[in-house]
DNA sequence: ATAAGTGCAAAGAATTTGCAGTTAC
DNA sequence: GTAACTGCAAATTCTTTGCACTTAT
């Protein structure tokens, strides 16, 4: 539903919307509420643009990045995972399955009244990332067999 | 005050007190609320014991970590830092400069009522990590030089 | 004595970069 | 036409591993 969006900040940055990053844009939108890996990124473009390389797809979701279209999350295990923003909202939070490690969302505003209490220590918030490491209602049930 | 306690994990594990094991648990001691790289922990295990190489950190500071003697956390940048655990409680928070990347401390409890929310909904939590991105009370101050 | 630990250098994994050729505008 | 973009392969960065030598117990 924001298709328009972004495409207008594409526009107005004067991004070339060549073959590869149309790829690339429509992997990530067609999985909204995945955190993907650049490899699986590239393996999905791919099917779209058979000779996509790796160093376009770090390219280009290094650029979507930036401009705020995606987000860019590091998880344990050391590598980077991307995923559409939800326009408004810049802040994500995450729970970690340690059992089938998908990753479920949780939703926002429990941190406002932390993020209160520093603004009074003089801190300026700029972001923040909470990550919850937990057994998955699926998982948490399978565990007792 | 909690070294008794480690020591005894040590002793309890058949850990062997090598000169370079010792070396890095002083450097993690001396440097509590600090979150140091691997690299920082050598330079500094190097003033003790100048031939100690990086392959033994790596595997010391894991080793330590598996422990729960240490926190090894991964932040931004792609880079694990190392932090001494003040034993019981095994949640900790950062908040790290945007300017000057110094990391600060919160502390606990403000998540717990997330906590209770998500045990509702069937979750098995295990652990989690705030990381809150901020310019810290001084470089908040500087900034509007 | 011997199992465990060490340093070194090589291997791995994820990401970035240089460059000559290609493409969107 | 040309500046921006691409694929490839090489380079980087962080971390891990194999191996012959050393050391704590």
């Amino acid at each position: 539903m924001s298709h328009k969006t972004i495409d207008d900040q594409l526009e107005a940055s004067h991004y070339r919307l060549t073959q590869q990053r149309r790829a690339v844009l429509e992997v990530m939108r067609e999985n909204i509420g995945s955190h993907l890996t650049a490899e699986e990124v590239l393996v999905k473009a791919r099917q779209k643009v058979p000779n996509i390389g790796i160093a376009t797809v770090y390219r280009t979701l290094e650029r979507l990045s930036s401009m705020q279209i995606l987000y860019k999350t590091l998880f344990d295990g050391g590598k980077y995972r991307y995923e559409i923003s939800a326009q408004e909202d810049h802040q994500h939070h995450h729970i970690i399955c340690v059992s089938c490690n998908r990753i479920f969302e949780v939703e926002e505003t429990l941190l406002n009244s932390l993020e209160q209490h520093l603004e009074e220590q003089g801190f300026d918030i700029v972001n923040h990332q909470l990550k919850i490491y937990a057994y998955c209602p699926e998982c948490k049930t399978n565990k007792h067999n």
